[in-house]
DNA sequence: ATGTCAAAATTGGCTTGACCAGTCTTGAAC
DNA sequence: GTTCAAGACTGGTCAAGCCAATTTTGACAT
């Protein structure tokens, strides 16, 4: 199943990553438009929407004639990862606030979100059966239920801790963490997760989530 | 004098104007793209631009092969923020983030702590007696709550919260917000937060931080 | 060697025109 | 009147080109 976002935000997640892991520091320029298009496959047009949106985002700053500089990182509260914070710590934030956006989420979901949850679920159970990674289906899975609240800057959060976990730098520390077997787990865990958000239970929610994240912080250390 | 500032942003405000003035309602459609860009003197790419902006921003939602429909006033009555992300968001945000955090903060702060969070508010009550913004105390305050249960992360992403109040943009909007006044309750807000860690009573704590950041946030948006 | 500054290269800003891909409307067939 | 497929919308994307601002280059004077 391929993405059916918007290019221009599937672009932005592109640039956004090249920024995040650290090949484009803060204060460095990034290619020109020209050559940034060309480089990840696409027309320049779709491109530029990407830059506007990452320029309104305060990722980037565009400067007519000169190019596009990355911005520093408290404007874009992107998550570099600086020394003393573990992989630990990450999936404890996670739980910490995503056990607090679930709960408000439960009080708003609508019956077409939890379809889409649904289908993503069932998505990430195809591609584990199939020996793939489901990770961009557990990204939207804990992205649609971030997003819920309709704040975002808490959705914002919620994505760059995410992306945190996936970054060059913790894959590898994870080393082999993602296994079939615990994909497996964690597709449970999702399901937990779905069943209470189905019976609009928020506590049962928060409970489910804290623990799905605080579990699955434990594998990745364990491996 | 001709304006200098990017196309896109030229032509968001005039889109922005068209709907604010009532020409197009909440839930109406707008011309489409050909026509609108036509209608403004522009090429489509760049009104294309526009409208990433205004998507991004609440006002409008774009819908493939359908067309372009006004949102509800309240997702852009929050207007002029540069950012998809309003002032209202980010105390929500900080809301729901800092009322988790001072739970497990309330389970661990010690003796020594407190003491330094009273120092803290005495040196903020001098300095709105002088007439100076108690802006640092404020952020100490804040921050020394979220250090307490040692998770690096939580501490940082709620310090780049605290910041990003104080960006250029959040102080365009901020206007005359902070006052005397204002800050006097800000600081009986904080003492209120502070007498609740001195019980050792998390969830009193965790009431208060919510009640000053919402308050917080509705003042803000008042002034 | 060094500083100056204008030409050239580079970069973002914007337009035109075209074609593709969803969505909606229309009207003929039943 | 109902159905449903063809056509007419609408947004999505791409290609190529020219303009305007900035940066770099290098010839020239010192």
């Amino acid at each position: 199943m391929h993405d059916t976002r918007r290019l221009y935000q599937q672009i932005a997640d592109r640039v956004r990553i090249l920024i995040h892991d650290g090949r484009y520091a803060p204060g460095s320029r990034l290619p020109a438009e020209r050559e940034l298009a060309q480089q990840l496959g696409v027309s320049r047009p779709s491109l530029r929407e990407a830059l506007i949106a990452l320029e309104i985002e305060g990722a980037i700053e565009i400067r007519m004639g000169s190019g596009i500089y990355v911005l520093s990182i408290s404007k874009s509260a992107s998550i570099a990862s600086p020394l003393g914070e573990s992989p630990m710590e990450l999936m404890e934030a996670r739980a910490a606030i995503e056990s607090t956006v679930i709960v408000q989420a439960a009080g708003v979901i609508t019956d077409e979100t939890l379809v889409l949850l649904r289908e993503i679920l069932n998505s990430m159970r195809s591609e584990i059966e199939e020996g793939r990674k489901p990770i961009e289906q557990d990204r939207q899975f804990h992205l649609t239920i971030a997003e819920l609240p309709g704040n975002a800057i808490l959705a914002r959060i919620v994505a760059n801790l995410f992306d945190e976990r996936h970054s060059p730098m913790s894959d590898r520390i994870r080393g082999r963490f993602e296994t079939r077997q615990t994909w497996s787990i964690a597709l449970a865990e999702h399901e937990i997760i779905l069943a209470a958000l189905e019976a609009r239970n928020p506590l049962a929610a928060q409970a489910a989530m804290f623990s799905h994240l605080s579990a699955s912080g434990r594998r990745w250390l364990e491996n």
